[in-house]
DNA sequence: ACCTGAACACCGTTCAAGT
DNA sequence: ACCTGAACACCGTTCAAGT
């Protein structure tokens, strides 16, 4: 919007897209540590004072990066809920599995996207963020129509829910939660969001699977 | 218990003490990616080739601090519970706060915590993490005891509750959460995790403080 | 056993100069 | 408007040499 950063073609030919894409590459292999501007500017083809041009410094680089991660989960976050029916529970369960999933793959690009750092990050990462979560809020609005939770209040539970999932997350990234639990432990979370003891309803998941 | 780090004084006198309490001065002014060993062995007076001589590389010394960091963090659960009544709400209440007041304060060291990055962190940073965690899991038995939780499974249900209290921390770290709404926020969860309708209490918990 | 100091390769950032 | 290439300060790591 505020730039025409659009289709050039000069030297390179819009190199600020292939510098984020090689920088995701990186990431994947090595982490944001071994993220090297030097390594980018060598892998497009470019002299290592070039990608001054595109990006401010390196942390500039790695916002960019942290605004294209939001913008793909929500992309995943949105497809998760689509590829699935309307009713809620499954739509919960979609966007929680879905969140995970993109964690244990991308997990370096999501360590980047809630690195806050210190100044808590700048307003374009954030904003990206908040478009990222839009569906995950989505989801918890129609439970909470449906009349799912105790409606005291929607927004804290909606807190809540993010909370667990995303701990959940960071956790088998971590590598302190095997991946494997997942669809159990997240038949226990909503459960007890569930909350309502429904006496006809028997027995309802005693054991999964 | 392997070696024999004592408490020797040669040239500087415990050298590795030292650095490891200058590297905590500097991960919480500037992060970690602000830490440099030159910095460290300038901030304790030696060369900058000393560090070698207690840890092998940049990565050991941070390995080290997540150590200690767990270490850390496990004695502060252990006074917060131990500050409080025995009944296990107050306690549940009482780690989760420490576990979060933690978080905000060594943000930066919660980060280097649980990094696990690549090779998910060498064995001493893992068992650290064990025993850090040995209060948080010592309550949620105390809770399965008293039956306070549907016992089914007390594993899964420990396992939500660490995902939720740590998810909690993240956020707050990320700036997504604002710190004044958790005790609310954890209110929320306990009332989740209660689960029991207890027809004589009344409304319990309607407004806070 | 522990530390020094020079050396090496690498990095981020800057900036005059080119096209 | 975009890129090059030399320059600068800094870093992690190595290693012979000192005490």
């Amino acid at each position: 919007m505020a730039d025409t950063h659009a289709e050039r073609t000069y030297h390179h030919g819009n190199l600020r897209r292939a510098l984020l894409q090689a920088a995701e590459r990186r990431l994947c292999a090595g982490g944001a540590d071994s993220l090297t501007l030097r390594d980018l500017a060598r892998d497009t083809g470019v002299s290592h004072g070039a990608p001054r041009r595109h990006f401010a410094d390196r942390q500039a680089l790695l916002d960019a990066l942290a605004v294209t991660g939001f913008e793909r989960l929500g992309g995943e976050l949105r497809m998760a809920v689509q590829g699935v029916g309307e009713g809620f529970v499954d739509r919960l369960r979609a966007v929680a599995a879905a969140y995970v999933h993109f964690a244990i793959r991308n997990s370096a690009l999501l360590e980047l996207m809630f690195a806050g750092k210190h100044g808590n990050g700048p307003p374009v990462v954030q904003s990206a963020a908040d478009d990222g979560f839009v569906v995950l809020l989505e989801v918890i609005h129609q439970g909470q129509k449906v009349g799912f939770f105790e409606a005291k209040d929607p927004e804290r539970v909606a807190l809540v829910l993010f909370a667990t999932v995303h701990g959940f997350a960071t956790l088998v990234v971590a590598g302190m939660v095997p991946p494997g639990q997942l669809d159990d432990l997240f038949g226990e979370v909503i459960e007890q969001f569930l909350c309502r003891p429904r006496p006809g309803a028997g027995d309802r998941r005693e054991v999964p699977h």
